[in-house]
DNA sequence: CGATGTCATTTTGTTGACAATTTTCCGGTA
DNA sequence: TACCGGAAAATTGTCAACAAAATGACATCG
């Protein structure tokens, strides 16, 4: 019955970076530290090391003597996540066309089925987690480790930068373009599954508001409407 | 005279960071707290945020209730390293293409210039940190944070692989290289560019020894000299 | 009515003492 | 000499009390 044993700092992170992915723990919420103590039966000290991992996972933001928040990306910072997505993803494309297998491939197959039905149920949490795992599943096979790292970085900070500028209706199309992709991948054709993932991940982007004016400006619409 | 003050902690990070980088602390040095803190004259509780960091940063490893080390890469992790950089650096040299100015062509110039000087002098150290600061520059001038968090990461880590698998003689060839890389840029000739950048990615690690055999085996030699 | 300043409360940051673990040293034994 | 225990020293890990800062409530003033 140990809540506050050793490895479960890591449980804790997990479950925490899980609840920010899956869009439960919306951005700028604020994570007290005392709140958290409580929730998980955790001392001050573990609880802090949990925030300064998630900070630097980038799904939280820290600020000093203020506390931890839940991190709210720029419309700079969201381009910037998705260009690098698109350099990362070909570049595991083109790495995992060389090594996919059919036990892989099945893999990626059973992540896209559990998808699949997960939206079928209306599960929108399960199915944002599972179009995450099928990036970070595709990065595994592509067999380099600093790549699966900077992919699972990019997938996270995505799924909150989608949850800041996306629009909540629309159509759900992941599981079409995963598809695609296992199938570009299973008859090894290169150029075909880094086409698909290029336009998978410009339609994504392009259903965002990025428009800069949107976003975020409690503070500096009162500093606009002081001119007018 | 604040040497314990706030923003000093960074600066401790940086000051561990570039030593290791330079190869004046090597691969396995053991980073003691206590004679961290008597050096920086910081608080235990100080020194370990650092050493997090650095952990963080993969230049050192924190092998728990041991301590904290240099970090000592696996052959396995300098191929994924380098694999990774010439995916990451081929995105790079793509972008900076359509954004290089005369301004930050000069800034490139500028590194190159002080690196042929100091390999001049026969200063070695300073020598490795420019030849880095140039790939640093190049990532800054590509002008996504994301991308240059990236690219920070992996001119800090193969420094490390080059002083744990590289062969301390040979000639330097990082300033010709830069020299050429430059000069395409200056002609905004992208594949001259990316060509010229894989070309020297790929000859550094041509130069390192990545025998599975080589590398580590002080405990290893022991046993196998035991069967003589 | 809004703005400003002060004080109590809450929250975050730091330190030093204590506990747990590892490393080192040393004597005993075959 | 090589090889085990086992205590002592050194090192790392943890926590609880204390200090510092931010937040919110409230009174005062324009």
């Amino acid at each position: 019955m140990n809540e506050g044993g050793k490895g479960s700092e890591r449980a804790i992170f997990e479950e925490i970076h899980t609840a920010i992915i899956e869009r439960r723990l919306q951005p700028g919420t604020k994570l007290g530290e005392e709140a958290l103590c409580e929730i998980y039966e955790l001392s001050r000290g573990q609880v802090r090391r949990v925030l300064v991992e998630l900070s630097h996972s980038k799904v939280v933001e820290l600020r000093p003597n203020r506390g931890a928040y839940v991190a709210q990306p720029s419309v700079r910072e969201a381009r910037n996540v998705f260009e690098a997505r698109r350099a990362l993803e070909a570049a595991i494309v083109e790495r995992a066309i060389d090594r996919v297998t059919t036990s892989t491939l099945n893999r990626l197959r059973a992540i896209v089925e559990e998808d699949r039905q997960a939206l079928a149920r209306g599960d929108r949490e399960a199915s944002i987690k599972l179009s995450g795992d099928f990036h970070l599943c595709l990065a595994e096979i592509a067999g380099n480790d600093v790549l699966t790292g900077f992919q699972r970085e990019l997938v996270s900070r995505s799924s909150l930068i989608i949850a800041t500028f996306g629009e909540a209706d629309g159509p759900e199309c992941s599981v079409e373009h995963h598809g695609g992709i296992i199938e570009a991948l299973e008859f090894r054709d290169g150029r075909a599954a880094s086409c698909l993932m290029e336009a998978h991940l410009v339609h994504i982007e392009g259903r965002l508001r990025l428009d800069v004016d949107a976003g975020k400006s409690p503070p500096d619409l009162k500093a606009i409407l002081s001119r007018g």
